[in-house]
DNA sequence: AAAAATATAGTACGAACGTTCGTTTTTCTT
DNA sequence: AAGAAAAACGAACGTTCGTACTATATTTTT
């Protein structure tokens, strides 16, 4: 229902030619200053200025300002994909593959992939409190997210590599409050620090859980 | 330099009698307001009319938006002062007095003392890339708070009651963590289990740190 | 090359933004 | 009670917001 990768869906309504192009231009420049500006900080005006279009042909390429900013959450869910999750399925262990996917995260946040940090954690926080189709989609891609990273330990379990004690839940909780506060230290603080930080502490949760006690180092 | 709550310094400029009384009750609904909406989102117009006042005669009581965004973090910083930190200092142990902020911190997010969650976790995020006097005033804010609980860890370790191994640094990265987990959990999530995983880990956090072994239950 | 379809630009709109100004109302001081 | 000081107001400012319409370029299809 709500993946449309396949059939390059038409821009809003019944487009089809290069436009595409141009539309993943804006999204690209677009996912890049929201992450610093925010989703609603977002202006069709300073994003037309930012690619040398003009403010109506830009507005073209989406219904309304709600509809870009679901494109642009849609564009960085693509990108979070593209960077962190496909490149951990490489991985054959399910616990191997959790750690290259919060491994792959923090890497992502320390280059900078996004300029204001997570584009993620920071819509969230934002359209947290704003019910609408915005924070539908936010919603979705986290709940996706967190499901994934849980089947991992569940899997992991069932394979006995994880200790049958191990709550997925809990653990992913954890895992992912590592890496949102390593997001929030690096952007409020600019303490390249918070990485080690929270490199540390997803290496001590994820051994305490495994069988196959690697605490070398 | 920075701590002016003695002397009840005037509004702005040289201004001295009951205003104070309803700018306080500006920045008290100010606060609310930004935690869901933004310290940017928060308007002028949308303030004033909330308040019941004109624009202009609200707008007189700070001298910019930028000062009335200052005001605002301050003010959510002595709400957060009165209804977190102050009532832990009761407790005699420094562990106990740890123990006591981060519970208070997680009430504090379960009662919705801001509708819009944790108005320094939202704020920190969407000014984390905005330098500016107001960037500048929430990291004062957050060092303070971090520092505080460091200090309390520190303490903890002269004392005995923490092991010796026990880092202040990781372990307030992590409890802060866990705090602002169940905040995005809570927010984005609206799941009120994000409460029970946050204790839970904050428990174990200091659980493993603490030389008395209470691990009953 | 012509025709059709699409992409971009131009212009204009009403509303809301932060801010300024001069006036009026309220509060405090004497 | 009078006078001064401070607080609140109303109207207007220039700008930017999102959006709508129309017209011109540019692609793509025929």
């Amino acid at each position: 229902m709500m993946l449309e990768t396949q059939t390059l869906k038409p821009t809003h309504d019944g487009r089809r030619l290069k436009g595409r192009r141009t539309r993943e231009e804006i999204l690209s420049t677009a996912a890049c200053m929201a992450s610093q500006e925010g989703l609603e900080g977002l202006t069709i005006g300073k994003l037309a200025r930012r690619t040398g279009m003009s403010k109506s042909g830009l507005f073209a390429h989406f219904g309304s300002k709600e509809d870009l900013q679901i494109a642009v959450t849609d564009y960085a869910a693509s990108i979070f994909r593209e960077r962190v999750i496909k490149p951990a399925l490489h991985e054959d262990d399910p616990l191997a593959q959790l750690t290259a996917v919060t491994d792959g995260w923090v890497s992502y946040l320390e280059e900078r992939v996004f300029p204001g940090g997570c584009f993620f954690g920071n819509a969230s926080l934002e359209f947290g409190s704003r019910p609408g189709p915005v924070r539908d989609r936010l919603r979705y891609w986290m709940r996706q997210l967190t499901r994934h990273m849980e089947d991992l330990v569940e899997k992991a379990r069932c394979q006995g590599r994880a200790s049958p004690k191990a709550d997925p839940v809990q653990l992913v909780f954890e895992l992912h409050a590592l890496v949102q506060e390593a997001n929030y230290s690096f952007q409020l603080m600019d303490d390249k620090k918070a990485f080690q930080l929270a490199r540390r502490g997803i290496r001590a949760r994820l051994g305490q859980i495994s069988t196959q006690d690697l605490e070398n180092r």
